[in-house]
DNA sequence: AGGGTGACGACTC
DNA sequence: AGAGTCGCCACCC
């Protein structure tokens, strides 16, 4: 059996988000069904960086469309560049249009 | 086995 | 409307 532990399901979903498109926590936990292990998902985020392969982890932001990420500050700049590389708009550490781009795995993902 | 932590979320004042 | 506080659930020590 695949005892993939909750973090590895959280960066299964965070590697489906399209390029351009942005997620939140709380939509990852909730696809999981997890809906109220929204911290864990964030916390797991935080973890990718030390996983591999490594998880598109700059996509997902909370559920305001602000970058969180209190940890890894050096890299936190290189990834709102990688954003907006992507096509996405990051102003003041938020994601311009957020709701827009709001990927949402549970609508996506619903029957993959 | 227990306690503490944490890239959030929702409620309340 | 904005700011502050509490709660949740899984992982690590």
């Amino acid at each position: 059996m695949a005892e993939e532990n909750f973090f590895e399901r959280v960066y299964d979903v965070a590697r489906q988000i399209p390029a351009g498109r942005v997620t939140s926590y709380g939509a990852i936990a909730r696809y999981l069904g997890s809906a109220g292990s929204s911290r864990v998902v964030g916390y797991a985020m935080g973890a990718s960086l030390d996983i591999h392969p490594p998880v598109p982890a700059q996509r997902v932001v909370n559920r305001n469309g602000m970058i969180t990420g209190n940890l890894q500050q050096s890299g936190f700049k290189r990834r709102v560049q990688m954003l907006e590389s992507e096509g996405i708009t990051v102003e003041d550490e938020q994601v311009k249009d957020f709701k827009t781009l709001f990927w949402d795995p549970a609508t996506e993902l619903r029957s993959k």
